[in-house]
RNA sequence: GACCCCAUCGUCUAGAGGCCUAGGACGUCACCCUUUCACGGUGAAGACACGGGUUCGACUCCCGUUGGGGUCGCCA
């Protein structure tokens, strides 16, 4: 049996970054046995689907490298199918026609809460004659669900589950005006597309059980279920905005590299020893559902930052540099000269080495594309004393006298005149790191010399020591 | 409230009854490296929620308590 796994998002709002990684490990756990990863948008409720949505949907998929077998599946264009499949449970007298309004429903419903009964639906319809049906109420279709025994469920994450039936009530699986409703759909899509491993949120657990006496209804085989724990906010309860329940591409505006997020997402509720840098190809052999854990997991950007981090300084200097000239462009307001992408080139192997994200990246980079006379910002305001524009000049005096412009040759004139002036280098490095990036912090300032070049460098040094 | 799930350092986790004096990673702190900041290196502090069992022996198994989470829609 190959295994066929699906991701299905509702297009109701940007793909969150729980749903990310529910489809990573839908994707991970199809790549690991070569099965079909596929993806049906769940496109039911009219009213809130958007084709943005969709749209934020694919983008989110495809930046995070998690590509999709065959054609997208639309739920709502199977509207009929599912009729369908009503009417089939209806002829056989597993489902039945229930002229409950809603007014009527939630009338129960507070009456159940206000009395501390279970709220669910009584059932007031399932054996009573349709004779008797309202003048005027078009019903809706409710499943005839087991009243007696059990139902099991042996999740491959949250082991085996078992739900007294009384506890579920008869769901409605056609709404009054014909369209189907969620548990319906999902049962009749996973069957028509032959998914064999349900991997979702633990959320829809208790979803799996009505979806399960869906499948034995229909005569179907039921697929395995695994219903991964949720991700929560850093204070453990529901995973807020504020901590990380961003579309991924907020995250991808932050900064952060797919393959960090990536890598990130899957230690997220999975772990293979004491691994942490995993590549996606590690990640392929290595991921099955036997460690994935049973609690929920919360956000944590510090670790991701430090991934994100890790997998910078890894990336190819062309790459990264591609990756962060648009981070660079927006910072500079303006589209990148020729020039400057040579330059960001020329920097990467030491601006890598300080950032976390590309946004840190680019903003320690901004002296690439800062135009004289710089702006100093405080401290390095405070490093241009009067004494240290003097010895700027002296600097500049010196490195003028060079010929070429390495930074291993200006380092050695720099130390030579620190030592012919007895100070320590620092005494002449940071009131030059400040001339050249109106900054006290840069990467090496030799670095910065070379990069920027001679006739750069030396009309920021004389800006800087005239004052 | 009912039903279901969960519970190891602050966080992510390793741990399948003796391997645990509980391991790794992030974060924190200290030191080293050093022209700044990083990176890197070394080291430190830091957890089995609690109470009962079972067992020669429980982080590991069972029960309960507490705490957290999920679900109870003609939403998905």
């Amino acid at each position: 049996m190959t295994v066929v796994t699906r991701f299905a998002p509702s297009p109701t709002g940007y793909l969150h970054i729980g749903g990310a990684r529910t489809a990573l490990f839908n994707w991970l756990f199809a790549r690991h046995h070569g099965g079909r990863y596929l993806l049906r948008i769940e496109d039911t409720d009219r009213q809130r689907s958007t084709d943005a949505a969709i749209e934020a949907i694919f983008d989110g998929l495809r930046w995070l490298g998690l590509d999709w077998d065959g054609e997208v599946t639309y739920q709502f264009a199977r509207a009929d199918r599912h009729a369908a499949a009503a009417q089939r449970l209806l002829d056989a007298g597993r489902a039945y026609r229930c002229y409950c309004t809603p007014e009527e429903l939630e009338t129960m419903r507070e009456q159940a809460r206000k009395e501390g009964r279970p709220v669910r639906y009584d059932g007031r319809w399932r054996d009573r004659d349709p004779k008797e049906a309202p003048p005027g109420v078009r019903p809706a279709i409710r499943f005839k669900a087991p009243r007696e025994g059990a139902s099991t469920i042996a999740d491959r994450v949250q082991g085996e589950v078992t739900v007294q039936n009384e506890q579920l009530d008869d769901l409605i699986i056609l709404r009054a005006d014909g369209t189907p409703t969620y548990n319906l759909s999902v049962v009749v899509d996973d069957h028509d597309m032959g998914v064999t491993h349900v991997i979702r949120g633990d959320d829809h657990l208790t979803n799996a059980f009505r979806q399960m006496q869906l499948y034995l209804a229909f005569g179907w085989d039921v697929p395995e279920f695994a219903h991964v724990p949720l991700i929560h906010g850093p204070d453990g309860a529901k995973l807020s905005k504020r901590h990380g329940a961003l579309g991924v591409d907020a995250y991808r505006e932050m900064g952060y590299l797919p393959e960090a997020l990536r890598n990130y997402l899957l230690r997220l509720g999975w772990s293979h020893g004491d691994d942490e840098i995993i590549s996606t190809e590690q990640a392929i052999e290595w991921f099955t559902l036997d460690h994935v854990g049973r609690s929920p997991a919360r956000f944590d950007f510090a670790k991701l930052g430090n991934l994100n981090g890790i997998y910078m300084r890894r990336s190819e200097d062309e790459a990264l540099a591609r990756a962060a000239e648009p981070f660079l462009a927006r910072l500079a307001g303006r589209a990148l000269e020729a020039s400057e992408q040579a330059m960001l080139r020329a920097a990467m192997p030491s601006l890598k080495e300080r950032a976390k994200t590309l946004v840190e990246l680019a903003d320690n980079a901004a002296f690439l594309v800062a135009r004289r006379p710089l702006a100093y910002d405080a401290a390095a305001g405070q490093q241009l004393t009067p004494d240290a524009r003097a010895r700027l000049g002296r600097i500049a005096s010196a490195l003028a006298a060079l010929d070429g412009w390495e930074a291993a040759k200006a380092e050695a004139a720099v130390r030579a005149l620190a030592e012919a002036e007895g100070e320590k280098l620092g005494k002449l490095a940071q009131p030059l790191r400040a001339a050249l990036t109106g900054r006290t912090v840069s990467p090496p300032v030799f670095d910065v010399l070379a990069v920027l070049g001679r006739e750069e460098s030396l009309a920021r040094i004389a800006d800087a020591a005239k004052g």
